[in-house]
DNA sequence: CTCTCAACTTAACGCTGTTAAGTGGAGATT
DNA sequence: AATCTCCACTTAACAGCGTTAAGTTGAGAG
Protein backbone atom coordinates (compact mmCIF):
# COMPACT_ATOMS: atom_id res chain seq x y z
CA UNK A 1 0.00 0.00 0.00
CA UNK A 2 3.14 2.27 0.24
CA UNK A 3 2.38 4.50 -2.55
CA UNK A 4 6.12 5.24 -3.14
CA UNK A 5 7.06 1.41 -3.88
CA UNK A 6 4.29 1.55 -6.70
CA UNK A 7 6.07 3.42 -9.23
CA UNK A 8 3.39 5.65 -10.31
CA UNK A 9 1.81 3.21 -13.21
CA UNK A 10 2.60 1.87 -16.39
CA UNK A 11 5.80 0.15 -17.57
CA UNK A 12 5.65 -1.96 -14.57
CA UNK A 13 3.58 -4.69 -16.55
CA UNK A 14 6.28 -6.20 -17.95
CA UNK A 15 4.23 -8.96 -19.17
CA UNK A 16 1.94 -6.57 -21.04
CA UNK A 17 5.38 -4.98 -22.34
CA UNK A 18 6.47 -8.31 -23.45
CA UNK A 19 3.73 -9.43 -25.13
CA UNK A 20 3.23 -6.03 -26.83
CA UNK A 21 6.96 -6.03 -28.06
CA UNK A 22 6.62 -9.35 -29.45
CA UNK A 23 3.63 -8.53 -31.36
CA UNK A 24 5.38 -5.45 -32.89
CA UNK A 25 8.02 -7.43 -34.06
CA UNK A 26 5.81 -10.47 -35.25
CA UNK A 27 3.09 -7.97 -37.12
CA UNK A 28 6.11 -5.75 -38.53
CA UNK A 29 7.50 -8.92 -40.53
CA UNK A 30 4.23 -11.03 -41.18
CA UNK A 31 1.40 -8.61 -41.56
CA UNK A 32 -1.84 -8.62 -39.16
CA UNK A 33 -3.38 -11.87 -40.67
CA UNK A 34 -0.39 -14.04 -40.34
CA UNK A 35 0.08 -13.03 -36.63
CA UNK A 36 -1.91 -15.98 -34.77
CA UNK A 37 -2.90 -15.41 -31.01
CA UNK A 38 -1.21 -18.58 -30.36
CA UNK A 39 1.69 -18.66 -32.57
CA UNK A 40 2.53 -14.70 -30.55
CA UNK A 41 2.27 -16.72 -26.99
CA UNK A 42 4.45 -19.64 -28.32
CA UNK A 43 6.71 -17.04 -29.17
CA UNK A 44 6.77 -15.25 -26.06
CA UNK A 45 6.69 -18.85 -23.82
CA UNK A 46 3.02 -18.35 -22.39
CA UNK A 47 -0.27 -19.70 -23.31
CA UNK A 48 -2.56 -18.60 -25.40
CA UNK A 49 -4.69 -17.15 -22.72
CA UNK A 50 -2.33 -15.54 -20.82
CA UNK A 51 -2.48 -12.80 -23.57
CA UNK A 52 -6.44 -12.44 -23.22
CA UNK A 53 -5.39 -11.52 -19.31
CA UNK A 54 -3.44 -8.33 -20.85
CA UNK A 55 -5.97 -7.73 -23.87
CA UNK A 56 -9.73 -7.80 -24.51
CA UNK A 57 -9.01 -9.70 -28.16
CA UNK A 58 -6.67 -9.70 -31.40
CA UNK A 59 -8.10 -6.33 -32.44
CA UNK A 60 -7.34 -4.49 -29.11
CA UNK A 61 -4.18 -5.73 -29.09
CA UNK A 62 -3.21 -4.77 -32.80
CA UNK A 63 -4.89 -1.32 -32.18
CA UNK A 64 -2.62 -0.59 -29.02
CA UNK A 65 0.20 -1.19 -32.24
CA UNK A 66 -1.80 1.19 -34.52
CA UNK A 67 -1.72 3.78 -31.34
CA UNK A 68 1.72 3.27 -31.31
CA UNK A 69 2.06 4.39 -34.84
CA UNK A 70 -0.13 7.25 -34.54
CA UNK A 71 2.31 8.49 -31.94
CA UNK A 72 5.00 7.91 -34.30
CA UNK A 73 3.90 9.82 -36.92
CA UNK A 74 2.35 12.78 -34.69
CA UNK A 75 5.96 13.07 -33.33
CA UNK A 76 7.43 13.22 -36.74
CA UNK A 77 4.67 15.87 -37.63
CA UNK A 78 5.51 18.37 -34.80
CA UNK A 79 8.74 17.98 -35.27
CA UNK A 80 8.37 19.50 -39.09
CA UNK A 81 6.07 22.06 -38.17
CA UNK A 82 8.18 23.43 -35.27
CA UNK A 83 11.29 23.89 -37.86
CA UNK A 84 9.85 24.63 -41.35
CA UNK A 85 9.02 28.83 -41.94
CA UNK A 86 6.44 28.29 -44.81
CA UNK A 87 2.77 26.38 -44.07
CA UNK A 88 3.34 24.99 -47.56
CA UNK A 89 7.02 23.90 -46.95
CA UNK A 90 5.64 21.94 -43.66
CA UNK A 91 3.38 20.67 -45.58
CA UNK A 92 5.10 18.82 -48.04
CA UNK A 93 7.57 17.69 -45.60
CA UNK A 94 4.84 16.39 -44.01
CA UNK A 95 3.44 14.12 -46.60
CA UNK A 96 6.69 13.43 -47.88
CA UNK A 97 7.71 11.82 -44.38
CA UNK A 98 4.22 10.37 -44.03
CA UNK A 99 4.73 8.12 -47.90
CA UNK A 100 8.13 7.64 -46.13
CA UNK A 101 7.10 5.86 -43.09
CA UNK A 102 4.49 3.94 -44.67
CA UNK A 103 7.06 2.59 -46.98
CA UNK A 104 9.63 1.71 -44.39
CA UNK A 105 6.81 0.17 -41.99
CA UNK A 106 3.99 -1.33 -44.35
CA UNK A 107 2.35 -3.40 -42.25
CA UNK A 108 2.40 -0.82 -39.62
CA UNK A 109 0.91 1.75 -42.51
CA UNK A 110 -1.78 -1.03 -43.30
CA UNK A 111 -3.28 -1.98 -39.95
CA UNK A 112 -3.14 2.49 -39.21
CA UNK A 113 -4.83 3.10 -42.40
CA UNK A 114 -6.11 0.56 -45.01
CA UNK A 115 -8.18 -1.56 -42.88
CA UNK A 116 -9.91 0.48 -40.03
CA UNK A 117 -13.36 -1.34 -41.39
CA UNK A 118 -12.10 -4.41 -40.64
CA UNK A 119 -10.55 -4.39 -37.66
CA UNK A 120 -12.82 -1.47 -36.23
CA UNK A 121 -16.15 -3.47 -37.35
CA UNK A 122 -19.66 -2.21 -38.26
CA UNK A 123 -21.30 0.66 -36.34
CA UNK A 124 -18.43 2.06 -35.22
CA UNK A 125 -16.92 5.62 -35.18
CA UNK A 126 -13.77 6.04 -36.94
CA UNK A 127 -10.08 5.91 -35.09
CA UNK A 128 -9.87 9.69 -36.28
CA UNK A 129 -12.66 10.20 -34.07
CA UNK A 130 -12.22 7.88 -31.55
CA UNK A 131 -8.79 7.75 -31.68
CA UNK A 132 -6.76 11.32 -29.86
CA UNK A 133 -3.43 10.78 -31.62
CA UNK A 134 -5.03 10.13 -35.06
CA UNK A 135 -7.46 12.87 -34.60
CA UNK A 136 -4.50 15.08 -33.52
CA UNK A 137 -2.32 14.31 -36.90
CA UNK A 138 -5.40 14.97 -38.44
CA UNK A 139 -5.72 18.40 -36.91
CA UNK A 140 -2.37 19.48 -37.47
CA UNK A 141 -2.35 18.84 -40.83
CA UNK A 142 -6.04 20.25 -41.34
CA UNK A 143 -4.35 23.27 -39.77
CA UNK A 144 -1.42 23.24 -41.96
CA UNK A 145 -3.45 23.63 -45.10
CA UNK A 146 -5.62 26.21 -43.54
CA UNK A 147 -2.41 28.44 -42.86
CA UNK A 148 -1.96 27.11 -46.68
CA UNK A 149 -4.69 29.14 -47.69
CA UNK A 150 -4.88 32.01 -45.15
CA UNK A 151 -4.43 34.91 -47.68
CA UNK A 152 -7.12 33.04 -49.87
CA UNK A 153 -11.27 33.68 -49.51
CA UNK A 154 -12.41 29.48 -49.19
CA UNK A 155 -15.30 28.47 -46.62
CA UNK A 156 -13.78 26.69 -43.88
CA UNK A 157 -15.56 23.62 -45.89
CA UNK A 158 -13.04 24.56 -48.83
CA UNK A 159 -10.39 24.43 -46.73
CA UNK A 160 -11.63 20.84 -45.13
CA UNK A 161 -12.00 19.46 -49.14
CA UNK A 162 -8.81 20.95 -49.78
CA UNK A 163 -7.23 18.80 -46.77
CA UNK A 164 -8.86 15.85 -47.53
CA UNK A 165 -7.67 16.62 -51.06
CA UNK A 166 -4.09 16.22 -50.08
CA UNK A 167 -3.90 13.49 -47.84
CA UNK A 168 -5.61 11.55 -50.47
CA UNK A 169 -3.03 11.75 -53.10
CA UNK A 170 0.03 11.31 -50.29
CA UNK A 171 -2.13 8.12 -48.99
CA UNK A 172 -2.94 6.87 -52.36
CA UNK A 173 0.96 6.68 -53.51
CA UNK A 174 1.49 4.79 -49.79
CA UNK A 175 -0.87 2.32 -50.35
CA UNK A 176 -0.20 1.82 -54.02
CA UNK A 177 3.38 1.24 -53.68
CA UNK A 178 2.76 -0.99 -50.41
CA UNK A 179 -0.16 -3.07 -52.50
CA UNK A 180 2.14 -3.46 -55.74
CA UNK A 181 5.69 -3.99 -54.26
CA UNK A 182 7.14 -5.50 -57.10
CA UNK A 183 5.56 -3.85 -59.52
CA UNK A 184 7.57 -1.40 -61.84
CA UNK A 185 6.50 1.97 -60.31
CA UNK A 186 9.74 3.56 -61.99
CA UNK A 187 11.68 6.39 -59.65
CA UNK A 188 9.83 6.38 -56.75
CA UNK A 189 11.39 9.76 -54.86
CA UNK A 190 9.72 11.12 -58.62
CA UNK A 191 6.48 9.59 -58.23
CA UNK A 192 6.12 11.28 -54.51
CA UNK A 193 7.43 14.60 -55.70
CA UNK A 194 4.92 14.66 -58.60
CA UNK A 195 2.45 13.67 -56.57
CA UNK A 196 2.75 16.37 -53.66
CA UNK A 197 3.73 18.93 -55.21
CA UNK A 198 0.74 18.75 -57.59
CA UNK A 199 -1.79 18.02 -54.85
CA UNK A 200 0.01 20.84 -52.99
CA UNK A 201 0.99 23.20 -55.78
CA UNK A 202 -2.64 23.18 -56.30
CA UNK A 203 -3.53 24.81 -53.28
CA UNK B 1 -19.79 -36.61 -79.23
CA UNK B 2 -22.15 -34.88 -81.30
CA UNK B 3 -20.52 -31.29 -81.49
CA UNK B 4 -23.40 -29.24 -82.43
CA UNK B 5 -24.84 -30.61 -79.01
CA UNK B 6 -22.12 -29.48 -76.96
CA UNK B 7 -22.45 -25.68 -77.29
CA UNK B 8 -19.18 -24.37 -77.50
CA UNK B 9 -17.68 -23.88 -73.91
CA UNK B 10 -18.63 -21.92 -70.40
CA UNK B 11 -22.02 -20.80 -69.60
CA UNK B 12 -22.83 -24.51 -69.86
CA UNK B 13 -20.94 -24.95 -66.82
CA UNK B 14 -24.07 -24.14 -64.46
CA UNK B 15 -23.00 -25.03 -60.82
CA UNK B 16 -19.49 -23.10 -61.61
CA UNK B 17 -21.70 -20.28 -62.49
CA UNK B 18 -24.04 -20.60 -59.43
CA UNK B 19 -20.68 -20.90 -56.98
CA UNK B 20 -20.11 -17.32 -58.42
CA UNK B 21 -22.97 -15.67 -58.46
CA UNK B 22 -23.28 -17.09 -55.11
CA UNK B 23 -20.23 -15.93 -54.13
CA UNK B 24 -20.18 -12.48 -56.06
CA UNK B 25 -23.12 -11.77 -53.71
CA UNK B 26 -22.01 -12.86 -50.41
CA UNK B 27 -18.64 -11.25 -50.96
CA UNK B 28 -19.99 -8.02 -52.53
CA UNK B 29 -22.49 -7.76 -49.26
CA UNK B 30 -19.70 -9.04 -46.69
CA UNK B 31 -16.05 -9.13 -47.66
CA UNK B 32 -13.57 -11.22 -48.34
CA UNK B 33 -12.74 -12.56 -44.93
CA UNK B 34 -16.57 -12.92 -43.86
CA UNK B 35 -17.02 -14.99 -46.49
CA UNK B 36 -16.67 -18.93 -46.19
CA UNK B 37 -16.36 -21.46 -48.62
CA UNK B 38 -18.93 -23.30 -45.91
CA UNK B 39 -21.36 -20.87 -45.94
CA UNK B 40 -20.62 -20.32 -49.84
CA UNK B 41 -21.30 -23.62 -49.93
CA UNK B 42 -24.23 -23.95 -47.63
CA UNK B 43 -25.97 -20.95 -49.46
CA UNK B 44 -25.64 -22.48 -53.07
CA UNK B 45 -26.69 -25.79 -51.13
CA UNK B 46 -23.97 -27.88 -51.72
CA UNK B 47 -21.26 -29.34 -49.47
CA UNK B 48 -17.45 -27.17 -49.13
CA UNK B 49 -15.39 -29.74 -51.31
CA UNK B 50 -17.91 -29.52 -54.40
CA UNK B 51 -16.55 -26.16 -55.36
CA UNK B 52 -13.09 -27.42 -54.89
CA UNK B 53 -13.90 -29.39 -57.91
CA UNK B 54 -14.30 -25.94 -59.81
CA UNK B 55 -11.79 -23.69 -58.18
CA UNK B 56 -8.18 -24.50 -56.94
CA UNK B 57 -9.22 -22.53 -53.78
CA UNK B 58 -10.27 -19.37 -52.09
CA UNK B 59 -7.73 -17.49 -53.49
CA UNK B 60 -8.88 -18.67 -56.93
CA UNK B 61 -12.67 -17.67 -56.56
CA UNK B 62 -11.85 -14.44 -55.81
CA UNK B 63 -9.57 -13.81 -58.27
CA UNK B 64 -12.48 -14.58 -60.97
CA UNK B 65 -14.30 -12.02 -59.15
CA UNK B 66 -11.34 -9.35 -59.50
CA UNK B 67 -10.97 -10.56 -63.12
CA UNK B 68 -15.17 -9.65 -63.46
CA UNK B 69 -14.43 -6.28 -61.48
CA UNK B 70 -11.23 -5.51 -64.31
CA UNK B 71 -14.14 -6.66 -66.50
CA UNK B 72 -16.44 -4.43 -65.84
CA UNK B 73 -13.78 -1.36 -64.98
CA UNK B 74 -12.32 -1.58 -68.57
CA UNK B 75 -15.58 -1.45 -70.53
CA UNK B 76 -16.19 1.77 -68.81
CA UNK B 77 -12.56 2.77 -69.65
CA UNK B 78 -13.23 2.08 -73.20
CA UNK B 79 -16.49 3.56 -73.43
CA UNK B 80 -15.03 6.67 -72.10
CA UNK B 81 -12.34 6.71 -74.51
CA UNK B 82 -14.14 6.63 -77.96
CA UNK B 83 -16.69 9.29 -76.73
CA UNK B 84 -14.15 12.04 -75.52
CA UNK B 85 -12.61 14.42 -77.60
CA UNK B 86 -9.45 15.21 -75.55
CA UNK B 87 -7.29 13.34 -73.81
CA UNK B 88 -7.59 15.27 -70.90
CA UNK B 89 -11.02 15.12 -70.56
CA UNK B 90 -11.01 11.44 -71.12
CA UNK B 91 -8.44 11.03 -68.36
CA UNK B 92 -10.69 13.44 -66.17
CA UNK B 93 -13.94 11.16 -66.48
CA UNK B 94 -11.78 7.91 -66.40
CA UNK B 95 -10.81 8.81 -63.18
CA UNK B 96 -14.27 10.10 -61.83
CA UNK B 97 -15.48 6.70 -62.70
CA UNK B 98 -12.98 4.59 -61.30
CA UNK B 99 -13.57 6.76 -57.80
CA UNK B 100 -17.25 6.12 -58.50
CA UNK B 101 -16.96 2.29 -59.15
CA UNK B 102 -15.19 1.79 -56.42
CA UNK B 103 -17.44 3.52 -54.02
CA UNK B 104 -20.46 1.70 -55.37
CA UNK B 105 -18.58 -1.38 -54.69
CA UNK B 106 -16.55 -1.46 -52.03
CA UNK B 107 -15.65 -4.87 -51.61
CA UNK B 108 -14.80 -5.74 -55.09
CA UNK B 109 -12.28 -2.32 -54.98
CA UNK B 110 -10.80 -3.93 -52.03
CA UNK B 111 -9.92 -7.00 -53.86
CA UNK B 112 -9.23 -6.05 -56.80
CA UNK B 113 -6.96 -2.84 -55.56
CA UNK B 114 -6.42 -3.22 -51.89
CA UNK B 115 -5.29 -6.65 -50.71
CA UNK B 116 -2.93 -7.83 -53.53
CA UNK B 117 -0.36 -8.96 -51.49
CA UNK B 118 -2.63 -10.26 -49.56
CA UNK B 119 -4.13 -12.94 -52.00
CA UNK B 120 -1.18 -13.06 -54.76
CA UNK B 121 1.00 -13.68 -51.36
CA UNK B 122 4.55 -13.80 -51.38
CA UNK B 123 6.88 -14.19 -54.51
CA UNK B 124 4.08 -13.55 -57.15
CA UNK B 125 4.23 -10.96 -59.82
CA UNK B 126 1.22 -8.41 -59.72
CA UNK B 127 -1.98 -8.68 -61.15
CA UNK B 128 -1.28 -5.97 -63.60
CA UNK B 129 1.81 -7.51 -64.65
CA UNK B 130 -0.26 -11.09 -64.47
CA UNK B 131 -3.76 -10.28 -65.60
CA UNK B 132 -4.27 -9.38 -69.18
CA UNK B 133 -7.31 -6.96 -68.01
CA UNK B 134 -5.72 -5.36 -65.38
CA UNK B 135 -2.55 -5.12 -67.65
CA UNK B 136 -5.05 -3.66 -70.42
CA UNK B 137 -6.56 -1.04 -67.93
CA UNK B 138 -3.40 0.28 -66.80
CA UNK B 139 -2.21 0.57 -70.37
CA UNK B 140 -5.55 2.57 -71.41
CA UNK B 141 -4.79 4.81 -68.89
CA UNK B 142 -1.02 4.96 -69.67
CA UNK B 143 -2.17 6.06 -73.21
CA UNK B 144 -4.03 8.83 -72.09
CA UNK B 145 -1.37 10.31 -69.77
CA UNK B 146 0.81 10.22 -72.47
CA UNK B 147 -1.50 12.07 -75.22
CA UNK B 148 -1.83 14.53 -72.92
CA UNK B 149 1.51 15.28 -72.79
CA UNK B 150 1.73 14.76 -76.68
CA UNK B 151 3.19 18.15 -77.17
CA UNK B 152 5.91 18.50 -73.92
CA UNK B 153 9.19 17.08 -74.59
CA UNK B 154 9.33 14.54 -71.20
CA UNK B 155 10.87 10.78 -71.36
CA UNK B 156 9.07 8.08 -71.31
CA UNK B 157 9.99 7.66 -67.82
CA UNK B 158 8.31 11.20 -66.93
CA UNK B 159 5.22 10.30 -68.58
CA UNK B 160 4.95 7.00 -66.67
CA UNK B 161 5.68 8.59 -63.39
CA UNK B 162 3.10 10.97 -64.29
CA UNK B 163 0.30 8.23 -65.26
CA UNK B 164 1.44 6.82 -61.78
CA UNK B 165 0.80 9.95 -59.79
CA UNK B 166 -2.60 10.63 -61.36
CA UNK B 167 -3.64 6.77 -60.60
CA UNK B 168 -2.32 7.38 -57.21
CA UNK B 169 -4.51 10.44 -56.23
CA UNK B 170 -7.77 9.02 -57.63
CA UNK B 171 -6.80 5.67 -55.86
CA UNK B 172 -6.50 6.96 -52.55
CA UNK B 173 -9.26 9.51 -52.53
CA UNK B 174 -11.37 6.03 -53.04
CA UNK B 175 -9.27 4.13 -50.71
CA UNK B 176 -9.75 6.68 -48.01
CA UNK B 177 -13.62 6.55 -48.61
CA UNK B 178 -13.59 2.50 -48.51
CA UNK B 179 -12.05 2.45 -45.35
CA UNK B 180 -13.29 5.40 -43.47
CA UNK B 181 -17.17 5.36 -44.64
CA UNK B 182 -18.09 7.22 -41.80
CA UNK B 183 -15.78 10.17 -41.42
CA UNK B 184 -17.40 13.69 -42.31
CA UNK B 185 -15.33 13.92 -45.59
CA UNK B 186 -17.40 16.72 -46.23
CA UNK B 187 -18.58 16.90 -49.84
CA UNK B 188 -17.34 13.97 -51.87
CA UNK B 189 -17.99 15.35 -54.97
CA UNK B 190 -16.41 18.48 -55.02
CA UNK B 191 -13.27 16.17 -52.75
CA UNK B 192 -13.82 14.11 -56.28
CA UNK B 193 -13.27 16.99 -58.48
CA UNK B 194 -10.31 18.98 -56.35
CA UNK B 195 -8.40 15.21 -56.25
CA UNK B 196 -9.06 14.68 -59.65
CA UNK B 197 -8.53 18.07 -61.38
CA UNK B 198 -4.99 18.94 -59.17
CA UNK B 199 -3.57 15.69 -60.46
CA UNK B 200 -4.68 16.16 -64.12
CA UNK B 201 -4.19 19.95 -64.16
CA UNK B 202 -0.78 19.31 -62.89
CA UNK B 203 0.03 17.69 -66.16
C1' DC C 1 -26.97 -56.86 -66.04
C1' DT C 2 -22.71 -55.16 -65.11
C1' DC C 3 -19.14 -51.75 -65.57
C1' DT C 4 -17.34 -47.07 -65.73
C1' DC C 5 -17.06 -42.65 -64.69
C1' DA C 6 -18.28 -38.33 -63.10
C1' DA C 7 -20.60 -35.62 -59.54
C1' DC C 8 -20.98 -35.10 -55.16
C1' DT C 9 -20.42 -36.09 -49.87
C1' DT C 10 -18.35 -37.69 -45.50
C1' DA C 11 -15.00 -37.24 -42.37
C1' DA C 12 -10.98 -35.77 -41.07
C1' DC C 13 -6.44 -32.71 -40.45
C1' DG C 14 -4.50 -28.84 -38.58
C1' DC C 15 -5.20 -24.34 -38.03
C1' DT C 16 -7.74 -20.11 -36.02
C1' DG C 17 -9.87 -16.75 -31.99
C1' DT C 18 -11.75 -17.21 -27.64
C1' DT C 19 -13.27 -18.72 -22.90
C1' DA C 20 -14.81 -21.56 -18.74
C1' DA C 21 -12.73 -23.95 -15.46
C1' DG C 22 -8.84 -25.40 -12.94
C1' DT C 23 -4.02 -25.34 -10.86
C1' DG C 24 -0.23 -23.94 -8.16
C1' DG C 25 2.25 -21.15 -5.37
C1' DA C 26 3.52 -16.82 -2.85
C1' DG C 27 2.01 -13.73 0.87
C1' DA C 28 -1.09 -12.61 4.53
C1' DT C 29 -3.83 -14.13 8.54
C1' DT C 30 -4.64 -16.79 12.48
C1' DA D 1 3.42 -23.36 11.83
C1' DA D 2 -0.85 -24.08 9.50
C1' DT D 3 -4.33 -22.31 6.84
C1' DC D 4 -6.45 -19.23 3.76
C1' DT D 5 -6.76 -16.09 -0.10
C1' DC D 6 -5.77 -14.42 -4.19
C1' DC D 7 -3.59 -13.97 -8.48
C1' DA D 8 -0.87 -15.48 -12.46
C1' DC D 9 -1.07 -18.72 -15.38
C1' DT D 10 -2.55 -23.23 -17.88
C1' DT D 11 -5.55 -26.96 -19.59
C1' DA D 12 -8.97 -28.23 -22.38
C1' DA D 13 -12.51 -27.27 -24.93
C1' DC D 14 -15.95 -24.78 -28.42
C1' DA D 15 -16.99 -23.31 -32.79
C1' DG D 16 -15.32 -22.02 -36.86
C1' DC D 17 -11.89 -21.86 -40.76
C1' DG D 18 -9.46 -23.73 -45.55
C1' DT D 19 -8.47 -27.89 -47.48
C1' DT D 20 -8.19 -32.86 -48.96
C1' DA D 21 -8.24 -38.13 -49.05
C1' DA D 22 -11.40 -41.41 -49.43
C1' DG D 23 -15.92 -43.00 -50.26
C1' DT D 24 -20.67 -43.03 -52.22
C1' DT D 25 -24.12 -42.84 -55.55
C1' DG D 26 -26.39 -42.87 -59.76
C1' DA D 27 -26.84 -42.37 -64.73
C1' DG D 28 -25.36 -43.98 -69.24
C1' DA D 29 -22.54 -47.36 -72.06
C1' DG D 30 -21.43 -51.94 -73.34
Amino acid sequence: MNASTKIIDDKHQPLRMLILDAARQLFAKHGYAQVSMRKLATTIGYSPTTIYHHFKDKKELFLCLTEETYRDFLKHINQILSASKSPKDALKKILHTLVEMGLKNPNAYRVGFMMESDLISQGETDTFQHNPLGKTMYNRINNCVKECMAGKDVSEEDILVTAHSVIAAAHGLTALLITYPTFEWGSVEKLKKQVIDSAVDAI
